[in-house]
DNA sequence: AATTGCAACGCAAACGTTTGCGCTATTTTT
DNA sequence: AAAAATAGCGCAAACGTTTGCGTTGCAATT
């Protein structure tokens, strides 16, 4: 049943003609004359020819494809992230091979490897939140594979990386919630490991300096992103003495249990106690309970924004410029979004 | 900087031994003496030698690689049901190319034919809303390229399919709102070119025949999915003389904009009206106006068993025995799950 | 008329791996 | 002691494509 492919060599056989010419009309090479072009372009199509891929992948030793390592696709923000990582790859004619890391440090590993093997161009990294070694990301500069990290970044140097500036962000977020009046500000903040949260809580930290307010170590707890540890985070915060009015949280998730377990408590949301988040969910609008405001970290544009700059190392490897290696760190501007309850 | 990767080749020149004997050792060939075996494989360990996948893949004409089409990735359902594929796959050592056809036909073709050139094993699909010809699905058989379809089928007989059983899980949905008392259940159907919108009427049909109701075509609308058409839709339900007091929609988006709409109409909503829908999202949970009851569709489980009956068609392949193609039809029972409200 | 130039094409290597077949010693069988 | 079997390894082809270099024939230049 099976169609034997016509391959190049067919082609040639059937006029006479060597393989390399037969490469090269197709190729549209200038030492090749019109009559033979044609002709085999002719028959190309007759035979509905196309090229073998695997052939061509082996033979230049790529493979115009592009690894993506995420920790959970299930996160909307990943999802969208990867639409518009997709939507970049297949416009310049790549293609994506996806991965999942669910927050294994050893799983990513063991993807890395196998990427590699598979020979990818490129690489497009948001790491776990469990990973604390960057060897198999080392590893990968002797293979002369270019990666770049989007949004979740190990805090290293020399790597490329495109994210949002959650630092302003942040600041915005703390400031929006003082000038509505509030006075004890709480962060359930997240892993450490991620630089993400080393900005958060500069962020809110120049938004009391700002505003002449003292920090208060109390007021900032962390989650590990499950919802207990949450649970745990919020307890902490409700339970102090001076009680915040208002929190930060690290993301919708965090926010969503955060309420749910403030709700619980019964407190009032948005009158007892206000929240703000980041914007991972673009469902939140559709709640009645949800945070006050959130802090666009504009997924879409970070996995196209992550996917071009990936392409242009990828492409530029070719001409061996001497060590002049500069890294790119492409910052997105977070943005405050206000959201307009009826 | 470019390290030279250590091929096969090259292990065979150190250790003056021909490149088969290499290649037979490291696959454990029972031919090859023991101590040369363990010379080669030690000193592949010390090279850190890995084998170029491309050239494998070149040269069995295999890639490991399952390509998957789907409409939209930042659809929860989708996602999470590529989460289930992804987790499969990787376990079958497997890779995952992926592409969205963002519901346009044209696009989906494009696709199909990238990924036959790029040599997949098999293919994983969920087509296009607005997809009408099959005629690039047909190809691949000529090709030997196995396609599995889930959730979003096209109706057309004669292919692999794995999907939920939207009738009983309608069927279902309808007795719960008339158990309830409800007498006139509206529903808000999808685009006809999927098959699951024909078994979702038929399930509401039966349920209206085994409760001894009439069937009145003016409850039965539908929506191509975009918000504005949900909204024409579920204004003309309400518009009407028999007016719903429940209305069943296509899925959880097109709910939320039916409930949004109702809520501007000053409905109250699980009151004046109620709504059941098909669980896409799992944030519905945390929503207080949402649908009293969902469908489980089961995207992660639909995206695993589709994948293992695609993997099982790859390897099935290999031993030709003769023309009796049966079709895989896996059905997974759906099952309607009442949202505990408090 | 001899030289140069160029257009148009072919040869063959290379990429890394697998595998059927053949070869040589050594061992086992008669 | 001769014949047969076997263990252990090498040879070389094959997969489809690209590409540097060589070769031809013919036209243009001296």
């Amino acid at each position: 049943m099976s169609a034997k492919l016509p391959t190049i060599k067919e082609i040639a056989k059937r006029l006479n003609v060597s393989v390399s010419t037969v490469s090269r009309a197709l190729h549209e090479h200038p030492s090749i004359g019109l009559r033979t072009k044609m002709r085999v372009q002719q028959l190309a199509k007759e035979l509905n020819y196309e090229p073998n891929q695997t052939a061509i992948f082996f033979q230049q030793g790529k493979t115009f494809t592009i690894g993506v390592i995420l920790p959970d696709l299930s996160e909307a923000f990943f999802s969208s992230a990867i639409n518009g990582i997709e939507d970049i790859a297949s416009k310049n004619n790549y293609t994506v091979l996806l991965a999942q890391s669910h927050d294994d440090e050893a799983k990513e590993k063991e993807i890395v490897e196998k990427m590699k093997n598979h020979r990818v161009d490129g690489l497009l990294v948001s790491i776990s939140k469990n990973t604390t070694g960057y060897d198999h990301f080392e590893m990968l500069k002797k293979y002369d594979i270019p990666v770049v990290f989007f949004d979740r970044i190990p805090k290293i140097s020399n790597i490329h990386y495109v994210a949002c500036d959650m630092k302003t962000g942040t600041k915005e977020a703390v400031d929006f919630l003082l000038k509505k009046g509030h006075r004890i500000v709480g962060m359930i903040n997240g892993p450490e490991t991620l630089l993400a949260c080393q900005e958060r809580l500069e962020g809110y930290l120049q938004a009391m300096k700002k505003n002449r307010l003292k920090f208060d170590p109390l007021l900032i707890v962390s989650s590990n992103l499950t919802t207990q540890s949450t649970y745990d985070a919020i307890k902490q915060l409700l339970s102090l003495k001076r009680k915040p009015t208002a929190i930060v949280t690290f993301n919708d998730y965090v926010a969503l249990d955060a309420i749910q377990y403030a709700k619980q408590s019964k407190l009032k949301i948005n009158k007892d106690i206000c929240f703000v988040s980041y914007a991972n969910l673009p469902l939140i609008h559709y709640m009645e309970s949800s945070p006050l405001a959130s802090v666009e970290q504009y997924p879409y544009l970070q996995g196209q924004k992550a996917t071009e700059t990936l392409l242009e190392l990828i492409s530029g490897k070719q001409m061996q410029d001497g060590n002049d290696i500069a890294y790119y760190k492409i910052i997105l501007e977070s943005q405050l979004v206000i959201h307009d309850k009826k």
